[in-house]
RNA sequence: GGCCUGUUGGUGAAGUGGUUAAACACACCGCCCUUUCACGGCGGCAUACAUGGGUUCAAAUCCCGUACAGGUCACCA
């Protein structure tokens, strides 16, 4: 049978990196096995539904290469792929439930729920539906559906034994069966629950493995019966640990920094992203840590899937991010860059010396916008020295090389970085210093920091009148 | 609160009863390279197997309890 995996998110705006590392693996396991990857909205809550949100879905899957085979933009044999239009089947099913007396009309109002919620809180203990109408007969049933009554469906659990299913990460899974509520299939308003028009599109697209968040390790079970009722074959799931933020809470759809579209608008690639989040729960046999999509699909099994929750680190995504920005060509760097640096600063009509600009921190960056932490000192004379930096200004000699240096400055014609770099040489010659105490002062007067791009660059984009400006201030 | 799951250094993790008196990677620190800086290379750091009992000749690895953390208990998905 071919392998099918699904990621269906419910179409409600944002993607923060959890949704997306799901896609990943859902993704990763179907191309492991030479199968299908299937892209299904699940938009039964229509008081819920975000306009757009479909296409940045498909938008966010697609720039992480993570490609649909079938789903709502592209089709397939399996459609539709909103499960709102898909509406029909979900209540012949439920019905069809009822029949075999594995569900039931439940014509409870809120009233009375809420009495029995309240009640269960009083008691301190979970509230479970009662069961009452389960107790119904053939007669009260039909009378309340002539009469128009407001319904639900409800799943018919069974009250004793064990349900048990194997998770191919967390391993054997246990819950006794009274611990199961007798949950809503079919809503008043005729939609399907989440929860049941996801086993039913399941099996109707044939998906093999459920790839899934492991907040649905204990309502499985309930999943599992309704499979079981209607004889089809259950699914292989793999329930994935949670990704946390650094805090060690859950990610949510708040936290800015954890989302796909935020991270790809700072600059950072998506390859590495996709990439960064394979390693968070999961890791190779080999130790190795840079995989290309292609690479992944290969190498990936959901056996080597953690089990415990992983802390999103925006440090080790920089470190990941850093090494695919090191591979980028000089177009496709300066495309990655050159933007945050228009946004930010005038730079009309300076396309050669931006070019330049950046290109200076071509190894050095860990993402797109990174460039804004480094290029300050070019548009703005305001230095900040450090206590360090002022330190090593004190030394003796310092006097000396930056007048000396001023004075090689003045006397270049042709303003390069060859001719700065003879500057530098001769002023070295001059005052008779090298290495660190000769480059530290000029390069501390000039960008006021110890760490900065090369020198003889640095100037010459900062310009002959500025550099002899702030070397004598 | 019931139920489910988890707990290896700051972070990601290797490890599934015995050359692991616990790899590797990020971060951090230092050294080398670079006449400077960065890149790169090398090295170091880190009170890391939550805790208490068992089982065993031998436990991070198996069992039980405890603690802590997360998840879940909707006509949300």
């Amino acid at each position: 049978m071919k392998v099918r995996t699904r990621f269906a998110p419910s179409p409600t705006g944002m993607m923060h990196v959890g949704n997306l590392r799901s896609a990943i693996f859902e993704y990763l396991v179907a191309k492991n096995n030479n199968g299908d990857f299937i892209l299904r909205i699940e938009d039964t809550d229509q008081s819920r539904k975000v306009e757009g949100a479909v296409e940045f879905i498909y938008d966010t899957i697609t720039k992480c290469g993570l490609i649909p085979d079938e789903g709502p933009i592209n089709g397939g044999n399996y459609g539709p792929y909103f499960q709102s239009e898909r509406l029909y089947s979900y209540k012949n099913y439920a019905e069809k439930l009822v029949e075999m007396g594995k569900a039931y009309y439940c014509f409870c109002d809120e009233e009375r729920l809420d009495k029995l919620r309240k009640e269960a809180e009083d008691r301190k203990v979970a509230f479970m539906y009662d069961g009452y109408c389960k107790n119904l007969t053939k007669e009260q049933i039909k009378e309340k559906l002539d009469n128009n009554e407001p319904y639900v469906i409800r799943q018919a659990m069974p009250k004793e034994g064990t349900s048990s299913y194997i998770d191919l990460v967390y391993g054997e899974i246990k819950v006794e069966n009274r611990y199961l509520e007798d949950q809503i299939l079919l809503k008043s308003d005729g939609f399907p629950t989440y929860n049941f028009a996801n086993v039913i599109d399941d099996h109707l697209m044939e998906i093999t493995h459920v790839i899934r968040g492991n907040e649905y390790l204990s309502s499985t079970p309930k999943y599992n019966l309704l499979y079981d009722a209607f004889g089809w074959e259950r699914p292989t799931y793999v329930h994935l640990p949670l990704v946390l933020d650094f805090d060690g809470k859950k990610l949510s759809k708040r936290n800015n920094a954890a989302s796909f579209m935020d991270l790809y608008k700072e600059g950072y690639l998506p390859e590495a992203i996709v990439n960064y989040l394979a390693l968070l729960g999961w890791s190779s046999e080999d130790g190795k840590e840079i995989f290309s999509l292609e690479e992944l699909t290969k190498n990936f099994s959901p056996k080597r899937i953690n089990k415990a929750p992983a802390i999103y680190d925006v440090k080790k995504l920089n470190w990941v991010n850093s090494h695919y920005m090191k591979k980028l060509s000089e177009e496709e760097f300066c495309n990655l860059t050159i933007p945050h640096v228009r946004k930010k600063y005038n730079v009309e009509g300076k396309d050669e010396w931006l070019r330049e600009l950046v290109l200076l921190f071509k190894n050095s960056l860990s993402y797109g916008s990174d460039i804004l932490n480094n290029v300050e000192m070019f548009f703005s004379d305001e230095l900040n020295p450090s206590e360090e930096c002022l330190e090593f200004l004190k030394q003796e000699e310092v006097p000396k090389i930056i007048n000396t240096f001023k004075d090689e400055i003045n006397n270049i014609e042709v303003w390069s970085v060859e001719s700065i770099s003879k500057a530098i040489e001769n002023t070295k010659n001059i005052t008779n210093t090298n290495g660190k105490l000769l480059y530290m002062p000029l390069r501390i007067k000039i960008s006021g920091i110890m760490h900065g791009p090369e020198l003889a660059n640095t100037i010459h984009l900062i310009g002959k009148e500025e550099t002899l400006k702030r070397l004598q201030k």
